[in-house]
DNA sequence: TATTGTTATACTCTATAACTATA
DNA sequence: TATAGTTATAGAGTATAACAATA
């Protein structure tokens, strides 16, 4: 019981957050509750847009989404149509162009989101509060140095 | 700084996370260093196999992998050509199918499990021994939470 | 009649290559 | 010449529906 991380032991259950983030249950439910007839990463834009808090370039918002640049201009596509998002030129560099959330896009982000935190909210809820800090730290540092390997492999 | 795991910071980190897992350089990596031309989705076939430590029925499979039947159906056709798998009918109930590894789909999965635990270990490897040991012990517990929350929708 | 798995098909998600426009 | 984005196309990954065999 008192062992040490066992990353084989561990590894099932990061496979499984995985899916559970992209795939599962939660997340139709989450999409429901946006009440859009949307695909999965056309909300992603959404919420990483929602995220930034403030408008993105098509290339940061590949980036952050960690997909290639024309997939983005596929999406936005959709979203345009929708009014969910609009395309503006960035006035500093006219090649590019800045892509914001409309109140329309901004409020099924912020629905979608008030979803998906509630349950991670609620999964929290009987936790220690000493727990739950210490779990948000040790996560995102976790995540931070497995992608400073990733970034050393390039 | 001490505040309480605030959701909204750590979910992009989990669905980074989330990403290093599937489609990242880490996984394309680990593939090269198993040294087979095998997709990934017929890798996680292999990896959960090899994990159970036992023989799995097609519908125990997919239930691991979280995806549906007709799918692993179809991966395991590549695995068995490719030698790595074989099909037994399972003695107990002739409807069903036993999937067990060959020495070589064994020894693959133990390669690629090899380089990604390599990688998770480094990633901890400068932390303090009790932070490794809680890590482990929340996230096993957060997944578990998660999931019960899943199957309260159903 | 219910369960296990397979076959055939269609859909979703993402990448690569070639191109346009601006820097 | 290099960079930002788009268009067109191809590929990977997964699901649904209809079916066969056994329980």
């Amino acid at each position: 019981m008192s062992e040490a991380l066992n990353p084989e032991a561990v590894l099932p259950h990061l496979m499984q957050l995985s899916t559970v983030l992209n795939r599962s249950q939660l997340v139709e439910r989450a999409m429901e509750h946006a009440g859009l007839p949307l695909d999965r990463p056309g909300m992603t834009v959404l919420i990483t847009l929602h995220l930034a808090r403030q408008p993105l370039r098509v290339g940061e918002i590949a980036a952050r989404m960690q997909v290639v640049g024309p997939h983005v201009t596929r999406l936005l596509h959709e979203l345009e149509r929708g009014g969910l998002v609009q395309r503006v030129v960035d006035p500093n560099d006219q090649r590019a162009r800045l892509i914001e959330l409309t109140g329309k896009g901004s409020a099924a982000a912020g629905r979608y989101l008030e979803a998906i935190l509630g349950w991670f909210t609620g999964a929290v809820a009987d936790w220690s509060e000493e727990d739950r800090r210490t779990f948000g730290r040790l996560l995102m540092r976790f995540v931070e140095d497995l992608q400073a390997k990733v970034a050393d492999l390039d």
